[in-house]
DNA sequence: GTGCTAATTGAAAAAGTTTTTCAGTTGCCA
DNA sequence: TGGCAACTGAAAAACTTTTTCAATTAGCAC
């Protein structure tokens, strides 16, 4: 991520970085205060102002995608598939990437049938983890 | 809606039944502060705290969905299709109910290739209504 | 290197949201 | 017509997120 952070303008600060590297090494989904703790022990001193700023940053670069599912809508989780969504553990909260195939039938017949045009989507699934079965 | 809350041993207290009905006959999302404002259009000093606890009974028992699209995660629709998802207006938030089709071989698939089992899925579409486009 | 500048940072405050408490009220059943 | 568990709303508490702003700093030009 951090090549590509630079490629986009953006300057890497040792903060913005601890922040990524959490991000990236993650296997489950996160929220902005356990973002924090981790990234303090990376860098201490890291403030939550900055983390919740490079989220926003992240997210719109399309390096982390939030996570509905399996508590609470504050999460976030590494894009390791980006034409992908989320597949999240309820035991244990691990997150894995599945690919997406298979909507666009039923994106055109839910077009045709209510004459919106349907411009993004929105898909999650929730279950087990093998470890947590 | 108020029929079968009482099927389910709920009490019909003027306060619940108008906030049922503001999802009746609600055709966007609304967010709590939404609901509180049309609730009390019908019933005045409808509370907050009783809009929260009752959007959170509706929920459970499947009456409105919880819309995550289309500006944050707190607003709520009404449930028109039970084996459905939402559809989501980016114009004028109208919501409305899709049919859940064809997910069935993509969850397969994906628990196939993850090990895991898959036990719920989040689904909502973005577009545009007719009347936006 | 050195200096410049716009981007970035974090503490604190403000704003906003949701939950908890609790005393009083009330729908519903016997 | 009680009786009582369910329900209610105001206030407070607990949380979460955003805004402010002065100080710092990464990256670039020289
Ligand atoms: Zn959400
Ligand atoms: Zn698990
Ligand atoms: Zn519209
Ligand atoms: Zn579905």
């Amino acid at each position: 991520m951090a090549a590509e952070l630079r490629a986009n303008g953006h300057k890497l600060t040792p903060q913005r970085l601890a922040v990524v590297r959490v991000l990236r090494e993650a296997t489950e989904h996160l929220t902005p205060l356990q973002v924090l703790e981790r990234a303090r022990g990376i860098r201490s001193g890291v403030g939550l102002t900055t983390v919740y700023r490079t989220l926003d940053l992240l997210s719109e670069l399309g390096f982390v995608r939030r996570v509905h599912l399996g508590g609470g809508c504050q999460a976030y989780a590494p894009v390791r598939q980006r034409a992908g969504h989320h597949l999240v553990c309820q035991g244990c909260h691990h997150v894995v990437d599945f690919p997406c195939a298979g909507l666009t039938e039923l994106i055109e017949q839910t077009a045709r049938q209510t004459g919106f045009t349907v411009a993004s989507h929105l898909l999650e699934f929730e279950g087990l983890c093998p470890a947590c079965q």
